[in-house]
DNA sequence: CTTGAGTTGAAAT
DNA sequence: TCAACTCAAG
């Protein structure tokens, strides 16, 4: 199933990239994929349970095209089905078996066209496909074969996460989920041409919180309720309603987040069936069994705890299963070193084995000593980290995280001053492969060093000071819950005012300038090429907006939030058929007072389009704050201390067309693979002692 | 607007 | 198998 609807809300992770890049690289390829596709053209041979050269020939040109380019080619085959997929498994071959009979049916009656979409759903990736495949493929050199103990999935991310592949070719949005960092989507083998996601950018996907402060965690949490494979998700609750809710709820306590935030959120009603469904995905994808090509044995993708967490035994615990359970058991070495070959069956004398490690080239990653000395290290392993979790002086100097794999980490700055860059977002940091140490030791934790993913090399010490992890002990007491924090608007609720029918379904895209507490002082970016700062470019925006949190430093307080009456609110009309309005009204030129928060108005297209290119999260659009509904806008809850519960609202809207932005050019200014994506309203509210509901 | 359900296509002639 | 697409309901 994968993760539906994922892959178009996170069109930011995506680039447009060539397989020239990956020259020379190890890529791990997820067959079945491309295998599923090659059966549309030998769909009849492969319900009948035949081979066929098309698939072979079909696969062929992907691993020639990857061969083209000098890469090592790891093969990765699904395994078993995993304990909480057999049920599914059951009803989907019974499924095939009938579409298999009607086809045949369909072809007695000569009716050749009809019997082939029947062929079509009738197909799977037999056993003899997988021999077939295998046999022809493991003769390539450079092209492994790996069949993994249960999904491919985790087992190519398993790859990922020690440095075995630099990257994975896929079409499936679970392998996002299992922290790989960089996928190939969407591979041409004529061309070369695919879509690059990487796990750095996925931040960029987010707003507010979510963005600022990217936790892949919660980012597992968001895909599971939305449904997984092994999840169906919670009812009503996607993407944007998932991001919404985690943007206002960071609790550590899965148990309590379900039960309690998210049936408040949503009165969805969650039962403890759902409960143990939710966990039971998300430590599958922690927690899979996957056969490790260093070690040489079944290992779980990330090592497993001995025990549940105390607060979730409760609902994964079964006195008749191991531990663990669901994510798969580990097989005896003696008999995962052979099925990892492609050798099906391990009761035979493994004398009769078609495929011996002892056999194969020093290329293949099963080759005793192609990584000999090597021990899993979690290398690639990304930490997230905000320019927040950078100690001020005197502050603490220690920040812990989890990496993308679930592997608990402790970052340190070893000058106190060292620091995380300040950005809009959060910063991906990979550790590094040198110094980090293998988790055997759990109750020494050993330095890491990191490094930032762009470069691929370590920052230089001027700016980034110098960093270290630490891989922490198991069961570290959990940090306690930050405070509530509005991130967005304090108080109003947004929201998009379509307009016209053209951009109308474009206009759902993130909108919203939303800028970081400010300094004046020059970027702290690359300081290579110094883009102009965004009020530079348009000198002419206006503040139209906001709230006068103002000068508080780092901490905001959600006491220190009001909602304050703009005047401009006053000089805009409600009606948001003014589009033609582009000039600013000049009633509201003044300019405010610089705050935290700023939402901006421009005034054409072109500026906007300039200013989206330099910093990519922002949108050209025009921001509105209606008038109250009564007349009297101008007394809009009163600053100071509100005592009524606040609820504002702003109207986003896109720019008018003309010229420049003839529908034309906003329709390919969004359209998909380019920029569009987005969040297109929130609704934030305070109660009266100003605390979100 | 957001979600969910249902459908189609995938290869290649 | 998976994702893109389309359509309709809340
Ligand atoms: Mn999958």
């Amino acid at each position: 199933m994968g993760i539906k609807t994922l892959l178009p809300s996170l069109k930011r992770a995506f680039s447009p990239g060539s397989i020239e890049a990956f020259a020379n690289k190890t890529i791990g390829v997820d067959i079945s994929c491309i295998l599923h596709r090659a059966f549309s053209g030998c769909a009849q041979e492969v319900a009948r349970n035949e081979t066929s050269d098309f698939y072979i020939t079909f696969v062929r040109r992907y691993i020639d095209l990857l061969l083209r380019y000098n890469c090592h080619v790891i093969l990765v085959y699904d395994g078993q089905p995993l304990p909480s997929k057999r049920g599914t498994n059951a009803s989907r071959t019974s499924r095939r078996e009938s579409n298999l009979q009607k086809a045949e049916a369909l072809v007695l009656q000569g009716n050749s066209n009809e019997a082939y979409k029947y062929f079509q759903s009738a197909t799977s990736i037999t056993s003899v496909v997988v021999e077939h495949t295998i046999a022809e493929f493991s003769k390539i050199p450079n092209v492994d074969i790996l069949v993994a103990p249960y999904e491919a999935d985790a087992q190519l991310a398993y790859l990922m996460k020690h440095n075995i592949a630099d990257a994975v070719v896929t079409d499936d949005s679970d392998l996002i989920l299992f922290g790989c960092s960089t996928l190939i989507y969407k591979l041409n083998w004529n061309t070369g041409s695919c879509e690059v996601y990487e796990l750095s950018k996925l931040p960029l996907c987010f707003s507010g919180y979510m963005r600022r402060k990217f936790s892949f965690d919660t980012f597992r949490y968001l895909c599971i309720i939305m449904g997984c494979d092994y999840f169906p998700g919670i009812s009503k609750v996607g993407f944007k309603k998932g991001v919404e809710f985690f943007d206002c709820n960071r609790g550590t306590n899965l148990v309590k987040m379900l039960k309690q935030d998210l049936n408040a959120k949503f009165s969805a009603g969650i039962t403890d069936e759902d409960v143990q469904g939710f966990l039971t995905a998300n430590f599958t994808f922690l927690y899979q069994v996957v056969y490790c090509p260093l070690s040489k044995k079944e290992v779980a993708f990330t090592e497993r705890p001995d025990e549940y967490p105390l607060t979730y035994a409760p609902y994964l615990k079964r006195s008749n299963l191991p531990v663990w359970h669901f994510a798969g058991s580990i097989s005896p070495e003696e008999d995962s070193c052979r099925k990892v070959l492609g050798n099906r069956d391990t009761t035979v004398d493994p004398k009769l084995d078609k495929y011996k490690r002892e056999l194969l080239p020093k290329w293949s990653v099963h080759h005793p000593e192609k990584f000999a000395g090597r021990a899993p290290t979690a290398d690639a392993d990304v930490v997230f980290l905000s320019s927040q979790a950078s100690p001020a002086a005197g502050a603490k100097r220690t920040h812990s995280a989890t990496t993308n794999t679930g592997e608990p980490v402790r970052v340190l700055f070893t000058p106190p001053q060292a620091k995380v860059p300040r950005t809009q977002q959060t910063t991906a940091f990979t550790t590094q492969a040198s110094t980090i140490q293998p988790r055997v030791d759990k109750t020494q934790s050993q330095p890491v060093s990191l490094r930032s993913p762009a470069t691929n090399k370590k920052p230089p010490a001027s700016i980034w000071g110098r960093l270290s992890a630490q891989v922490v002990k198991k069961n570290s007491q959990e940090s306690p819950q930050p405070p509530v924090r509005l991130n967005t608007f304090a108080g109003n609720s947004v929201s998009l005012a379509s307009q016209d029918s053209i951009t109308e379904k474009l206009v759902n895209k993130l909108l919203i300038q939303h800028k970081e507490p400010i300094d004046e002082r020059p970027e702290d970016t690359e300081n290579t090429s110094k883009p102009e700062k965004p009020s530079e470019i348009v000198p002419e925006t206006q503040v139209m907006s906001v709230d006068k949190i103002a000068d508080e430093p780092a901490l905001l307080k959600s006491s220190d939030v009001k909602a304050t009456p703009d005047k401009e609110a006053a000089g805009v009309d409600e009606n948001a058929a003014d589009k033609s309005t582009t000039t600013p009204d000049s009633s509201t030129a003044t300019p405010k007072r610089r705050s935290r928060h700023q939402v901006r108005r421009f005034d054409s297209f072109a500026q906007l389009e300039i200013l989206h290119r330099q910093m990519p999260l922002i949108s050209p659009v025009r921001v509105e704050i209606p008038r109250s509904r009564g007349s009297s806008s101008q007394s809009s809850p009163k600053p100071g201390t509100s005592s009524t519960p606040i609820k504002r609202r702003l109207t986003v809207s896109p720019l008018e067309t003309s010229s420049r932005n003839s529908p034309e050019a906003v329709k390919k200014f969004f359209s998909p693979g380019t920029e569009g994506f987005g969040l297109t309203s929130k609704v934030y509210q305070l109660n009266a002692t100003n605390k979100l509901l």
